[in-house]
DNA sequence: TCAAATGTTTTGATTATCAAAGTTTCTTAA
DNA sequence: TTAAGAAACTTTGATAATCAAAACATTTGA
């Protein structure tokens, strides 16, 4: 049980909290103040450019799809997200965003993008590729571990 | 905007997503399955071996006090929680763990330090410490650029 | 002593969630 | 070709987490 072990055990419970905490305050505080953390992630999870079926997001998103129809219901209602039948078959109903969704989604990319990019400010090309592995390889082993896949 | 910086993001993403899930689903298929991942954040909080107050436990975790008065009742129900007035200001509320409780935070422990354990054990020395490096930028980051101090 | 401040609880409303039941559409097997 | 079953989704009823505002209890300071 190293000193190492102990900060990175530190460091990701505290970043996880940070993230969670400025993400809520960022959304009540913005131009887009109708939107929830949840549904912030409902709109990431559709996407910019593609139609996704109900089941894939839910799958997506890990929650049942009553859930997310509740929440799609919502969505549309602000005119963040459209839903059309798909024609090749009528079962299945294809979710995408609305201009203004995309607007939301560019915004809080460029959210996660300035955090990103003050992270990798100051490590040098080598020590970028390092972190880069070193992340592919805890994102593996959770997805493999905890059979997370798709 | 690199190969590199949309990996990095797009990793640390799913790995956020990813531990979640972990958790939620390790929670409710344990030994401990009448605790739900909000619960089990509350526990962590209120730690094992201090008294808190309402009003310190409420601003760790960024809910409200009113929103912590109901939880705390409920796990004060359960058992694993107790409640005592403070005799020097009798305004105050101090909470504890029970121990069910400390049995449940230890075990919630080891969970947390198995993974960040496996997670180790795939790097080489350097990566670790670029890996310590990089997420302790990215604490210190959200930390000053979003004035979550204590 | 009493008004303001502090710490907590209560209340009423909203949102996120699930499981189970229901609807529509597609597929398959007799 | 049609009836049964499967698949994709929605609706419903229940519970948990949350907030804001009001209410309550205690302490502090003028």
């Amino acid at each position: 049980m190293n000193k190492t072990f102990n900060t990175i055990n530190f460091l990701l419970l505290e970043i996880f909290n940070d993230i969670m905490k400025i993400e809520a305050t960022a959304l009540k505080n913005g131009s887009f103040s109708d939107i929830s953390i949840t549904e912030m992630h409902t709109i990431e999870a559709i996407g910019m450019y593609t139609q996704k079926a109900m089941g894939d997001i839910a799958k997506k998103l890990g929650i049942t799809v009553g859930t997310l129809t509740v929440a799609i219901n919502n969505l549309v209602k602000k005119d963040y997200v459209a839903r059309n039948r798909c024609e090749a078959d009528r079962r299945v109903v294809k979710i995408s965003l609305t201009r203004k969704g995309r607007v939301l989604f560019r915004l809080h990319q460029k959210f996660h993008n300035d955090m990103v990019q003050e992270v990798i400010d100051g490590l040098t090309p080598e020590e970028e590729n390092i972190l880069e592995q070193a992340l592919a390889k805890l994102n593996k082993f959770l997805v493999v571990q905890y059979n997370l896949g798709n």
